[in-house]
DNA sequence: CGCCTTCTTGATGCGGTTCAAGTAAAGTGG
DNA sequence: CCACTTTACTTGAACCGCATCAAGAAGGCG
């Protein structure tokens, strides 16, 4: 049986002070938009590669991954989604689909209208300015992505991808009281992502297991020695603001 | 003395078919709100490095590109920018300027007064729309680079950059009758923005040279086997609709 | 129980880096 | 107009970080 159908007003995310509040006009307006809700089991296919879906969704709850394969198979994780990612939105405008989504965890979306977007321009311009803030937004995700597959030694992406996701996840509250998260990668999701082969993630991170930076069995991740992994990474983030939810 | 200011009514950009029509009314707005135009010679930072600078860009003439630095010097060219490229719409969201911007040839710029965009969506929400098309085919072609990068090898990598350049050049009416374009980048440029060495992309370029596949030599890069070059990057790009520019 | 996926470990080798030196071309200042 | 500098490109030699191949161990799960 599936999970019921959450309104907007009782939605569990936006209870979460990393999202930015909106006001009672722009929620009924994100509600009545709301047409439906999608479940994927851990592995499915949220979209297809190369499949035009012009579908608008919000990540509810659980994790995903966006991604690209050359012909002969090789597959590189161009990012993953937490709970509250916007996907599907350059599906939504761009013609093809350049890239597939799939489902880390068992996954929850919130489907929106089709063509929703210019509704949302023409009558709640701030709705249209965050979704503009949370495209720049991944846009700088992906630069920092780049810069690492670029420019870092294997050791740095390592380090670097672990504080982010763990960052990234805590702030949507998925850390528990030790500060330890659920995470679902697999040690070749790593790989793809971090443009290494699975063999020589496994290595790098038990070195970085031995030296007592991280915890990471079972599926759960902890952070032993935040300031060191930091160091390591070569990875300072900015402070991340409040973000917009739609 | 520099250029004088062109009006948006007459700006040669525009007229290029490659750009999606604008109507009358959505021009004039476009033309309230640019508030002058900035040159850069060739070489020099149009938005230093960390930088905050909440002021939105048109490139109207000439090459630049985005870019990120480790604190020990490694660098990563993140995207390279051509004339009708929209710059700085990530700083002016976001609260931080996350990357640096400089100039490959002496460059013209058209800039729009800060905090522009909430009148865009209120006033003209399909311009609205239109950024963020914009913001989400910049993310489509990140996605693209992260592939590369991550998973491709240098002659792929090579190969692909010199096709997406020479079709994104050409897009703008930057080739010659003999589908010449001028090419500013160095081999170091290539090697940063592939995350190469410049010795191994000096080599990988000879390689392509002797095959007869390019030819770029004196600035100027033309490509001599379209086809083959495709295939040995493993490239096949969707075909570019006609995209708005503001 | 048997199968499948994930993780682990060792051995080998290549693709690409690094270091170093040299050539060529384009400024720059006297 | 010519020394001087600077930047881009080229080539060779040595090395190493990481990939690849292979095989075994340790769980989940039907």
């Amino acid at each position: 049986m599936p999970p019921p159908i959450i309104p907007c007003i009782r939605c569990p995310l936006r209870a979460h002070a990393a999202f930015k509040p909106v006001t009672a006009p722009q929620l009924g307006f994100i509600q009545k938009k709301k047409v439906g809700q999608s479940d994927f089991a851990a592995g499915e296919a949220v979209v297809p590669e190369g499949e035009v879906s012009h579908r608008l969704y919000t990540l509810l709850a659980g994790w995903a991954f966006r991604f690209k394969t050359l012909p002969d198979g090789r597959r590189q994780i161009l990012n993953i989604l937490l709970p509250g990612d916007l996907v599907g939105l350059q599906s939504e405008l761009l013609s093809a689909s350049p890239h597939g989504v799939e489902a880390l965890t068992p996954v929850t979306l919130c489907a929106f209208q089709r063509d929703m977007m210019l509704d949302v321009y023409a009558n709640h311009p701030e709705l249209g300015l965050d979704i503009t803030w949370i495209a720049a937004n991944e846009e700088r995700i992906m630069d920092d992505a780049l810069l690492g597959v670029g420019r870092r030694t294997a050791m740095e992406r390592v380090a670097a991808i672990l504080v982010h996701l763990h960052k990234r996840a805590a702030n949507v509250g998925q850390a528990d009281g030790e500060g330890r998260i659920a995470f679902p990668l697999t040690q070749t999701h790593l790989a793809d992502l971090l443009g290494l082969s699975a063999v020589h993630v496994n290595r790098t991170l038990q070195r970085l297991r031995h030296g007592g930076l991280v915890r990471l069995e079972g599926g759960t991740l902890a952070i032993g020695d935040l300031r060191a992994l930091r160091r390591v990474g070569q990875y300072w983030e900015q402070p991340a603001p409040r973000r917009p939810l739609i």
